[in-house]
DNA sequence: TAGAAATTAGCGGTAAACCACTATTTAATT
DNA sequence: AATTAAATAGTGGTTTACCGCTAATTTCTA
């Protein structure tokens, strides 16, 4: 019995590539294609594939909400991550989610092969690259386990405005707060996302797609 | 007789899409797959395609650069960018330099085939949503057209270190200069890149590939 | 080879960001 | 009902970024 595989990528130059690259292999059958959200959602309810290949980008919905909302429901789909960013914030926010894996987009043919056969068969895949910025991680935080890195909905705001190059005083007036409220926001976006300064927060928001 | 074109992607997953998109196409041959720029020069010079579908991140040599190096010494290649930032700056760049369209990745078959047949014929082709920013931007840009917004070596040097996170004390013990010098560097790069704060300077500088 | 950029460095000053606390009220969760 | 997290606001302070100016070299280029 084949690997039922679903792909989710609204990006008709990845799917085709994705199908492209396993039409070689007889014991992978792509069964279903979806472009955004919703249909996922949907797909995902009428028949479960075996393994997801679920892109980190989709128009309507985020990576981290979709993997939730899925392995919730249906935790024995094995959802393998596609993403372009090797940001190790949201690496490990995926895997903290349940995801069995996170593959590089520019995974070469021989490796997404073998990521998608590895979670299918009950284990976990990270790219290389990842692998080794995890273990470094482990190493620098040792200590703080159990801090929760998830932005809150005010943290989001005020970062969108911080990426929109506007002062903490231009926040606060937007968002009708006290110039010190916008502050505090923006320390606890400094931990969260574990960065210096303002340089570190933009990179981050922009290359995770946080905002 | 079928339209030669040549791929340079370092990512088999696109250029394996591609490939699988112009599989019915019968006057579409795929000829060559390139990963990286200097396979790419090297191939150009033994034999032309007739459109060039060129990714602006390769791992060696950037977008322009190579755009400008082909289309020195074989004008008669089209050239056509494919990338997933729709940066107005970049877009600028890439037809100034004589390329012949810009596609976005996240296009579908019927566009990329498309593009690809106008191209050949000798005609231009942008992704809408280009085309449409590029309006816009000649009505906002009537007056100002001779700016000079080119970067020179010490300001990419000096945004490469801001985007690492560090301070403009750090990047003068770096450089070995003066703390005024780099704030002066920072300075010119707030200007030429027409944002307020640091923020922006990340924000353009990650969105355009810059460093 | 003259002129234009680029690189370097400085002065004086203001505005903004960053940091470590405390503390109250509101919302969510158990 | 009790606990936890989020959102709010504050004090007091240090560091860094931002701004406009001048100006001497060096390097590039027309």
């Amino acid at each position: 019995m084949p690997i039922k595989l679903a792909i989710a990528d609204d990006h008709p130059i990845v799917a085709n590539g994705i199908c492209s690259i396993l039409r070689d292999a007889a014991h992978v059958e792509v069964t279903d294609i979806y472009t955004n959200g919703n249909t996922l959602l949907k797909g995902i309810r009428e028949r479960q594939p075996d393994v997801l290949l679920l892109d980190m980008h989709l128009p309507d919905m985020s990576g981290p909400e979709l993997a939730a909302s899925i392995l919730k429901n249906y935790p024995q789909v094995r959802i393998l991550v596609l993403s372009s960013s090797d940001v190790l914030f949201l690496v490990k926010k995926m895997l903290k989610l349940g995801c069995m894996g996170y593959l590089l987009k520019e995974s070469d043919d021989v490796t997404i092969l073998q990521a998608i056969e590895t979670v299918q068969k009950g284990g976990q895949y990270l790219s290389p690259a990842l692998n080794q910025q995890l273990i470094e991680d482990m190493f620098r935080n040792k200590k703080s386990e159990k801090k929760n890195t998830a932005l809150t909905r005010r943290e989001k705001e005020v970062l969108q405005l911080i990426i929109d190059e506007h002062t903490n005083q231009e926040i606060a007036d937007k968002l009708f707060l006290s110039l010190h409220t916008v502050e505090n926001h923006r320390i606890s976006l400094l931990h969260k996302l574990e960065v210096k300064n303002t340089a570190g927060l933009v990179k981050v928001a922009l290359q995770t797609g946080l905002v």
